[in-house]
DNA sequence: TTCATATACGAAATCGTTTACGTCACTTTG
DNA sequence: CAAAGTGACGTAAACGATTTCGTATATGAA
């Protein structure tokens, strides 16, 4: 069913279908009830495309995936993040086009998004530092928000993060506080802006509370429970081990309790475990009280928010670069306690 | 840049232009270079949506991704699907829309995909049994392939699965031949088809070999880690534990890890434990000895054969129902040995 | 030379909307 | 009562491709 055919049905011009559909003025009560009842028994919609050459509005976001080209991992908050952006984008009438990509060639997708216009925005997904998509991106004049940050990029842009800084600072505050001393910090790949902030964030608070950063107790890689074993494996070997260790995701602890309890050690006793939690819904920190200590924001949250402040900016055009830096709580689980006397 | 502009840049009709860059045999190949230069100098690509509008085809695939409305639960394995869906369209010129879209509401987004003519053709997502998308899909004419099955459905329709009744049927068989007699089961959601699947593999096996299924032995929900645990929990605690877990994904596995472990036991050797393991970039099972004896299969392959499968299903329209069912390999890793002496 | 046949290109319709202008019949106003 | 609004609708031109017919020139055959 399309304009056409409905015009013929009703005897009305194209053009006051369209508007009593689209809520204009310019039509009498009657006639627009008259059309809108003749449009829903029909399952009558306006066909994306013809609307989108007409308006020159695609009414889609798009969202571009990195997937490493080494090894092929794909990050697992992905899914939780659109979740929340999906809410947002359909409550608004907007669809949501996915591009999975190797990191390689990322450039590329960009440029043919607004070549073949079939976005009116993007999402920049996982920012490394000095990342260069924004440059890209401000360039080739698509509008877009940043999930996350890129340290290193002075134009002004859009982004949601959480305040990875802070939460690390208080993490590791905590731990401090209970009297540990040999903190360990298991997080993500060095290249990528969070884990740099959230690195930033513990070697601070340790410095300021005069412990010296020991480099054997620090690892970045790879987000798996595989990387949260081994690095927690290596460390709990070293002859002066860590009483507590930090991890950036709930899988990094996932692998991190393997290795603890292979080790014949019991966690929140013999080590303290927090880690960051994105609230990812198939992975729940536990009911009432968290399994793991953990400095805790929803990454579907961040989704929705992100969506909201895109679509925001697409509808004002000469709108300033918004952002928006969200806090973490600090949730006391069963995975920390007070040092232990080695 | 569109074709106006280039054709008047060249000189050219255009018509010519078009068919240049389509590859149609009447221009003459010296025309075609000048036209393909100039395009790539201009980084011309035709817009998506007047293409679209142009050739009646969508040029993009749906996936609708069912969000539990109860526990906002989305499945772990989306990811990782995509990831290899993307892949085959992305070769093929094709773009990838997202829905996430509560279960309660699926019909709609089928309906208006169709209406707004947005994609050739859609993914079903976690089919259940009886899965009224199916006859819909069939209904309006929308071409789909299944991940999946759904049992009870007689119509003939294109899929792509796993073997999960074989998967489950050759653990429990190697679970039997180690000795183990009390074997439990943590499956996944009642209705989804893969649940009922291999609880049928899982209980033919035990009745062949004269095992009565226990219903106390036998747990399905969200595949949480919490549910993981819990459900492990509850069972080592009944007074005739059992001495075998079969689960249906790695992260329940992981929930069954912790709940063993508290328990003061050991895996492996006090209980064992098979998991289903759809090898999820960040959830790799162990390096070259799996942690976890598991019955394997990518997710990220099902995705490419099913994207292919269904791009050939539009390309060529009067086809019969594909289907492609995936065997999963049995891994041994170290969370299975033979049966204790209680 | 003339007619058929390629070869290489162009004009214009088409896809399904939106939207800038008309238009026409009634008020309303001075 | 004529001019000026106003309310309700229609005409036709976009939007940016593809595609169906043409058409002009060159080539070959009769």
């Amino acid at each position: 069913m399309n304009l056409k055919q409905l015009s013929l049905e009703l005897g009305l011009s194209q053009t006051t279908i369209s508007r009593a559909l689209n809520g204009f003025p310019e039509v009498s009560e009657a006639t627009r009830n008259r059309v809108q009842l003749a449009a829903d028994r029909h399952q009558y919609s306006p066909s994306t495309r013809a609307k989108g050459l007409a308006t020159g509005k695609a009414l889609a976001i798009g969202h571009v995936i990195p997937v490493s080209t080494k090894h092929e991992t794909m990050n697992p908050i992905f899914g939780d993040f659109i979740a929340g952006a999906g809410e947002t984008y359909s409550r608004n009438g907007y669809e949501m086009l996915l591009s999975i990509v190797d990191d390689q060639s990322e450039d590329d997708i960009y440029r043919a998004l607004k070549a073949r216009r079939s976005v009116d925005g993007v999402v920049v997904h996982g920012p490394r530092m000095d990342d260069p998509r924004i440059a890209l991106l401000n360039e080739i004049g698509l509008p877009f928000v940043v999930h996350g940050r890129a340290s290193g990029v002075t134009a002004p842009y859009s982004w949601v993060d959480v305040n990875n800084r802070r939460a690390f600072n208080r993490a590791a505050d905590f731990l401090i506080d209970l009297g540990h001393r040999r903190i360990g910090l298991i997080n993500g790949l060095e290249g990528m802006d969070f884990a740099h902030r959230r690195r930033n964030g513990y070697m601070d608070t340790l410095t300021a509370n005069g412990i010296a950063a020991d480099p054997a107790l620090m690892r970045s890689g790879e987000m798996t429970e595989e990387f949260g074993y081994t690095s927690t494996r290596d460390m709990l070997a070293l002859r002066d081990r860590p009483t507590a260790l930090m991890t950036s995701s709930m899988i990094l602890a996932m692998g991190t309790r393997r290795a603890i309890e292979e080790a014949g050690l019991t966690i929140g006793r013999d080590v303290s475990v927090i880690t960051h939690d994105d609230e990812l819904s198939y992975l729940r920190n536990g009911g009432d009280v968290p399994i793991f200590t953990a400095t805790r924001s929803s990454v579907r949250d961040a989704g929705r928010r992100l969506a909201e402040m895109l679509l925001a900016g697409i509808a004002n055009p000469f709108s300033q670069p918004q952002t928006e830096l969200l806090e973490a709580e600090l949730m006391v689980g069963q995975s920390t306690g007070p040092a232990p006397h080695l």
